[in-house]
DNA sequence: TTTGATGCAAACTTTTTGCAGCTAC
DNA sequence: GTAGCTGCAAAAAGTTTGCATCAAA
Protein backbone atom coordinates (compact mmCIF):
# COMPACT_ATOMS: atom_id res chain seq x y z
CA UNK A 1 0.00 0.00 0.00
CA UNK A 2 1.50 3.02 -1.00
CA UNK A 3 3.34 3.04 -3.55
CA UNK A 4 5.54 5.63 -4.14
CA UNK A 5 4.16 7.99 -6.98
CA UNK A 6 6.49 8.68 -10.31
CA UNK A 7 6.82 12.15 -10.66
CA UNK A 8 5.65 14.77 -8.24
CA UNK A 9 4.67 17.86 -10.24
CA UNK A 10 3.23 21.26 -8.74
CA UNK A 11 -0.04 19.69 -9.85
CA UNK A 12 -0.14 16.39 -8.15
CA UNK A 13 0.88 17.72 -4.59
CA UNK A 14 -1.89 20.35 -4.64
CA UNK A 15 -4.10 17.94 -5.47
CA UNK A 16 -3.13 15.35 -3.15
CA UNK A 17 -3.13 17.85 -0.54
CA UNK A 18 -6.07 19.65 -1.10
CA UNK A 19 -8.06 16.24 -1.05
CA UNK A 20 -6.11 16.10 2.30
CA UNK A 21 -7.58 19.03 3.81
CA UNK A 22 -11.25 18.39 2.37
CA UNK A 23 -13.05 15.92 4.53
CA UNK A 24 -16.14 15.80 2.41
CA UNK A 25 -15.76 13.03 0.14
CA UNK A 26 -15.61 15.88 -3.12
CA UNK A 27 -16.30 15.06 -6.45
CA UNK A 28 -13.89 15.22 -9.20
CA UNK A 29 -15.11 18.73 -10.32
CA UNK A 30 -15.63 20.00 -6.86
CA UNK A 31 -11.94 19.12 -5.89
CA UNK A 32 -11.22 20.87 -9.43
CA UNK A 33 -13.07 24.01 -8.42
CA UNK A 34 -10.84 24.18 -5.47
CA UNK A 35 -7.21 22.96 -6.63
CA UNK A 36 -8.02 25.94 -9.38
CA UNK A 37 -8.14 28.70 -6.50
CA UNK A 38 -4.40 27.70 -6.11
CA UNK A 39 -3.63 26.59 -10.33
CA UNK A 40 -5.83 28.71 -12.13
CA UNK A 41 -4.29 26.95 -15.23
CA UNK A 42 -5.14 23.22 -14.00
CA UNK A 43 -7.84 21.90 -16.43
CA UNK A 44 -9.99 18.86 -15.43
CA UNK A 45 -8.30 15.88 -17.24
CA UNK A 46 -5.46 16.49 -15.07
CA UNK A 47 -7.38 16.50 -11.87
CA UNK A 48 -8.73 13.01 -13.18
CA UNK A 49 -5.62 11.67 -14.23
CA UNK A 50 -4.14 12.95 -10.83
CA UNK A 51 -6.38 10.95 -9.16
CA UNK A 52 -6.40 7.84 -10.57
CA UNK A 53 -2.56 7.78 -10.52
CA UNK A 54 -2.91 8.16 -6.50
CA UNK A 55 -5.40 6.12 -6.75
CA UNK A 56 -3.95 3.13 -7.84
CA UNK A 57 -0.91 4.24 -5.31
CA UNK A 58 -3.22 3.96 -2.57
CA UNK A 59 -3.24 7.48 -1.54
CA UNK A 60 -6.58 8.35 -2.11
CA UNK A 61 -9.81 5.93 -2.54
CA UNK A 62 -12.44 6.05 -5.13
CA UNK A 63 -15.66 6.15 -3.42
CA UNK A 64 -18.17 5.82 -5.53
CA UNK A 65 -21.46 7.68 -4.18
CA UNK A 66 -24.30 5.85 -5.11
CA UNK A 67 -25.71 8.87 -7.24
CA UNK A 68 -23.15 9.88 -10.65
CA UNK A 69 -20.59 11.08 -9.80
CA UNK A 70 -17.53 9.02 -8.16
CA UNK A 71 -16.55 10.69 -4.48
CA UNK A 72 -12.92 10.43 -3.56
CA UNK A 73 -10.82 10.16 0.10
CA UNK A 74 -7.80 10.94 1.44
CA UNK A 75 -8.04 9.78 4.96
CA UNK A 76 -5.55 7.63 5.98
CA UNK A 77 -7.45 6.47 9.22
CA UNK A 78 -9.09 3.47 8.66
CA UNK A 79 -12.96 4.12 8.86
CA UNK A 80 -16.39 3.51 7.12
CA UNK A 81 -19.04 5.25 5.53
CA UNK A 82 -22.67 6.77 5.68
CA UNK A 83 -24.35 8.07 2.74
CA UNK A 84 -27.71 9.80 2.88
CA UNK A 85 -30.42 7.93 0.92
CA UNK A 86 -31.82 11.37 0.13
CA UNK A 87 -29.23 13.99 -1.23
CA UNK A 88 -26.23 11.48 -1.10
CA UNK A 89 -24.14 12.87 1.01
CA UNK A 90 -21.36 11.11 2.81
CA UNK A 91 -19.97 11.27 6.28
CA UNK A 92 -17.04 9.68 7.86
CA UNK A 93 -17.73 6.77 10.10
CA UNK A 94 -14.55 6.36 12.57
CA UNK A 95 -13.96 2.75 13.30
CA UNK A 96 -16.54 1.74 16.57
CA UNK A 97 -14.26 -0.90 18.99
CA UNK A 98 -18.04 -3.54 19.45
CA UNK A 99 -17.55 -3.65 15.55
CA UNK A 100 -16.82 -7.56 14.67
CA UNK A 101 -16.93 -8.89 11.33
CA UNK A 102 -16.24 -12.86 10.15
CA UNK A 103 -14.39 -11.95 6.79
CA UNK A 104 -16.01 -15.27 4.56
CA UNK A 105 -13.56 -18.38 4.03
CA UNK A 106 -12.23 -18.27 0.46
CA UNK A 107 -13.70 -21.56 -0.10
CA UNK A 108 -17.49 -19.99 -0.10
CA UNK A 109 -16.68 -17.54 -3.11
CA UNK A 110 -13.16 -18.03 -4.39
CA UNK A 111 -11.88 -14.36 -3.73
CA UNK A 112 -9.12 -13.75 -1.75
CA UNK A 113 -9.91 -11.19 0.54
CA UNK A 114 -8.16 -7.96 1.18
CA UNK A 115 -10.14 -5.60 3.11
CA UNK A 116 -13.88 -4.57 4.04
CA UNK A 117 -15.57 -1.64 4.80
CA UNK A 118 -19.27 -0.81 5.85
CA UNK A 119 -21.02 1.37 4.77
CA UNK A 120 -23.88 2.55 6.59
CA UNK A 121 -27.06 4.36 5.32
CA UNK A 122 -29.71 6.58 6.36
CA UNK A 123 -31.14 10.54 6.78
CA UNK A 124 -28.74 13.30 6.95
CA UNK A 125 -29.43 15.97 9.83
CA UNK A 126 -30.88 18.32 6.44
CA UNK A 127 -32.89 15.61 5.32
CA UNK A 128 -34.84 14.94 8.01
CA UNK B 1 -40.57 -1.45 1.50
CA UNK B 2 -41.84 -3.07 -1.78
CA UNK B 3 -44.32 -0.23 -2.19
CA UNK B 4 -46.65 -1.66 -4.81
CA UNK B 5 -46.04 -0.73 -8.25
CA UNK B 6 -48.45 1.49 -10.38
CA UNK B 7 -48.52 -0.33 -13.42
CA UNK B 8 -47.16 -3.59 -14.42
CA UNK B 9 -46.43 -3.49 -18.01
CA UNK B 10 -44.92 -6.42 -19.99
CA UNK B 11 -41.30 -4.60 -20.31
CA UNK B 12 -41.77 -4.30 -16.43
CA UNK B 13 -42.03 -8.17 -15.79
CA UNK B 14 -39.61 -9.13 -18.28
CA UNK B 15 -36.66 -6.54 -16.51
CA UNK B 16 -37.97 -7.37 -13.02
CA UNK B 17 -38.02 -11.49 -13.83
CA UNK B 18 -34.58 -11.36 -15.11
CA UNK B 19 -33.07 -9.45 -13.04
CA UNK B 20 -34.34 -11.49 -10.41
CA UNK B 21 -33.16 -14.87 -12.48
CA UNK B 22 -29.45 -13.43 -13.54
CA UNK B 23 -27.52 -13.16 -10.78
CA UNK B 24 -24.06 -11.59 -11.83
CA UNK B 25 -25.41 -8.17 -10.81
CA UNK B 26 -25.58 -7.10 -14.27
CA UNK B 27 -25.49 -3.13 -15.41
CA UNK B 28 -28.03 -1.60 -17.44
CA UNK B 29 -26.83 -2.51 -20.87
CA UNK B 30 -26.08 -6.15 -19.92
CA UNK B 31 -29.46 -6.36 -18.59
CA UNK B 32 -30.83 -4.71 -22.12
CA UNK B 33 -29.40 -7.08 -24.00
CA UNK B 34 -30.85 -10.06 -22.45
CA UNK B 35 -34.07 -8.29 -21.85
CA UNK B 36 -33.60 -7.80 -25.54
CA UNK B 37 -33.92 -11.52 -26.53
CA UNK B 38 -37.39 -11.95 -25.36
CA UNK B 39 -39.00 -8.44 -26.12
CA UNK B 40 -37.00 -7.31 -29.17
CA UNK B 41 -38.33 -3.71 -29.44
CA UNK B 42 -37.98 -2.71 -25.72
CA UNK B 43 -35.45 0.48 -25.56
CA UNK B 44 -32.80 1.11 -23.08
CA UNK B 45 -34.17 3.95 -22.06
CA UNK B 46 -37.02 1.60 -20.83
CA UNK B 47 -34.59 -0.31 -18.84
CA UNK B 48 -33.38 2.59 -17.17
CA UNK B 49 -36.86 4.22 -16.64
CA UNK B 50 -37.83 0.47 -14.99
CA UNK B 51 -34.82 -0.05 -12.70
CA UNK B 52 -35.69 3.48 -11.46
CA UNK B 53 -39.08 2.67 -10.71
CA UNK B 54 -37.89 -0.88 -9.38
CA UNK B 55 -35.48 0.87 -7.24
CA UNK B 56 -37.27 3.33 -5.52
CA UNK B 57 -39.76 0.93 -4.69
CA UNK B 58 -37.52 -1.72 -3.36
CA UNK B 59 -37.35 -4.41 -5.52
CA UNK B 60 -34.18 -3.71 -6.66
CA UNK B 61 -31.28 -2.61 -5.51
CA UNK B 62 -28.45 -0.27 -7.48
CA UNK B 63 -25.06 -1.24 -6.02
CA UNK B 64 -22.73 1.04 -8.10
CA UNK B 65 -19.91 -0.66 -9.34
CA UNK B 66 -16.71 1.95 -8.18
CA UNK B 67 -15.81 1.40 -11.82
CA UNK B 68 -18.20 3.41 -13.86
CA UNK B 69 -21.58 1.59 -14.48
CA UNK B 70 -24.34 1.24 -11.86
CA UNK B 71 -24.96 -2.71 -11.10
CA UNK B 72 -28.06 -3.99 -10.39
CA UNK B 73 -29.32 -6.86 -7.71
CA UNK B 74 -32.71 -8.50 -6.94
CA UNK B 75 -31.79 -11.27 -4.72
CA UNK B 76 -34.39 -10.38 -1.96
CA UNK B 77 -32.33 -12.27 0.99
CA UNK B 78 -30.00 -9.97 3.01
CA UNK B 79 -26.54 -10.17 1.76
CA UNK B 80 -23.26 -8.15 1.51
CA UNK B 81 -20.65 -8.12 -1.64
CA UNK B 82 -17.01 -8.62 -2.75
CA UNK B 83 -15.56 -6.84 -5.03
CA UNK B 84 -12.62 -8.09 -7.23
CA UNK B 85 -9.77 -4.90 -7.33
CA UNK B 86 -8.84 -6.42 -10.90
CA UNK B 87 -11.57 -6.30 -12.31
CA UNK B 88 -14.84 -4.96 -11.04
CA UNK B 89 -16.64 -8.54 -10.43
CA UNK B 90 -19.10 -7.66 -7.73
CA UNK B 91 -20.34 -11.44 -6.30
CA UNK B 92 -22.30 -11.91 -3.44
CA UNK B 93 -21.63 -13.18 -0.08
CA UNK B 94 -24.17 -14.53 2.23
CA UNK B 95 -24.64 -13.27 5.77
CA UNK B 96 -22.47 -15.01 8.12
CA UNK B 97 -23.59 -16.13 11.85
CA UNK B 98 -20.35 -14.13 13.38
CA UNK B 99 -20.44 -10.42 12.45
CA UNK B 100 -21.66 -8.26 14.77
CA UNK B 101 -21.89 -4.16 13.98
CA UNK B 102 -21.88 -1.67 16.24
CA UNK B 103 -24.70 0.61 14.70
CA UNK B 104 -22.92 4.10 15.10
CA UNK B 105 -25.14 6.15 17.63
CA UNK B 106 -27.10 9.17 15.75
CA UNK B 107 -25.53 11.90 18.06
CA UNK B 108 -22.04 11.03 16.77
CA UNK B 109 -23.15 12.07 12.87
CA UNK B 110 -26.45 13.31 13.00
CA UNK B 111 -27.58 10.80 10.87
CA UNK B 112 -30.64 8.16 11.26
CA UNK B 113 -28.88 5.17 10.55
CA UNK B 114 -31.60 2.52 8.79
CA UNK B 115 -29.39 -0.09 6.95
CA UNK B 116 -25.91 -1.39 6.55
CA UNK B 117 -24.14 -3.43 4.08
CA UNK B 118 -20.38 -4.76 3.83
CA UNK B 119 -18.44 -4.51 1.09
CA UNK B 120 -14.92 -7.32 0.95
CA UNK B 121 -12.76 -5.81 -1.48
CA UNK B 122 -9.91 -8.52 -2.90
CA UNK B 123 -9.14 -11.06 -5.98
CA UNK B 124 -10.93 -13.15 -7.49
CA UNK B 125 -10.20 -16.24 -8.85
CA UNK B 126 -10.03 -15.43 -12.04
CA UNK B 127 -7.33 -12.40 -12.12
CA UNK B 128 -5.29 -14.44 -9.55
C1' DT C 1 -61.17 6.52 -20.46
C1' DT C 2 -57.33 8.09 -18.36
C1' DT C 3 -52.86 8.36 -16.80
C1' DG C 4 -48.70 6.15 -16.62
C1' DA C 5 -45.42 3.66 -19.75
C1' DT C 6 -43.04 2.99 -24.11
C1' DG C 7 -39.78 3.61 -28.28
C1' DC C 8 -37.02 6.63 -30.40
C1' DA C 9 -33.67 9.98 -30.66
C1' DA C 10 -31.50 13.83 -28.95
C1' DA C 11 -29.42 15.96 -25.01
C1' DC C 12 -26.85 15.91 -20.98
C1' DT C 13 -23.27 14.60 -17.55
C1' DT C 14 -19.17 12.48 -16.30
C1' DT C 15 -14.92 10.56 -17.60
C1' DT C 16 -11.29 9.39 -20.88
C1' DT C 17 -8.07 10.31 -24.52
C1' DG C 18 -4.95 12.25 -28.44
C1' DC C 19 -1.64 15.45 -29.07
C1' DA C 20 1.92 18.98 -28.95
C1' DG C 21 4.55 21.22 -25.71
C1' DC C 22 6.54 21.23 -20.92
C1' DT C 23 9.13 19.71 -16.65
C1' DA C 24 10.81 16.70 -12.84
C1' DC C 25 14.26 13.67 -12.21
C1' DG D 1 17.95 14.27 -22.10
C1' DT D 2 13.92 11.61 -21.57
C1' DA D 3 9.93 9.67 -19.89
C1' DG D 4 6.17 11.12 -17.70
C1' DC D 5 2.96 15.07 -17.08
C1' DT D 6 0.18 19.04 -18.57
C1' DG D 7 -3.56 21.97 -20.89
C1' DC D 8 -6.67 21.89 -24.34
C1' DA D 9 -10.27 20.15 -26.88
C1' DA D 10 -12.64 16.48 -28.80
C1' DA D 11 -14.62 12.01 -28.04
C1' DA D 12 -16.49 8.32 -25.49
C1' DA D 13 -19.36 6.25 -22.06
C1' DG D 14 -23.30 6.22 -19.30
C1' DT D 15 -27.72 8.09 -18.20
C1' DT D 16 -31.71 11.10 -18.65
C1' DT D 17 -35.41 13.35 -21.07
C1' DG D 18 -39.03 15.29 -24.57
C1' DC D 19 -42.48 13.82 -27.33
C1' DA D 20 -46.00 11.37 -29.86
C1' DT D 21 -48.16 7.10 -29.28
C1' DC D 22 -49.67 3.01 -26.73
C1' DA D 23 -51.85 0.16 -23.20
C1' DA D 24 -52.95 -1.23 -18.16
C1' DA D 25 -56.33 -0.63 -14.89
Amino acid sequence: MNLPIQRMTKQRTVILHTLERLRNHPTADELFDVVRRELPNVSLGTIYRNLDVLAKSGHVRRLDSGMGQARFDAEPKPHHHVRCRECGRLDDVMITPGTRIKKPSRSEHGFEILDYRIEFEGCCPDCR
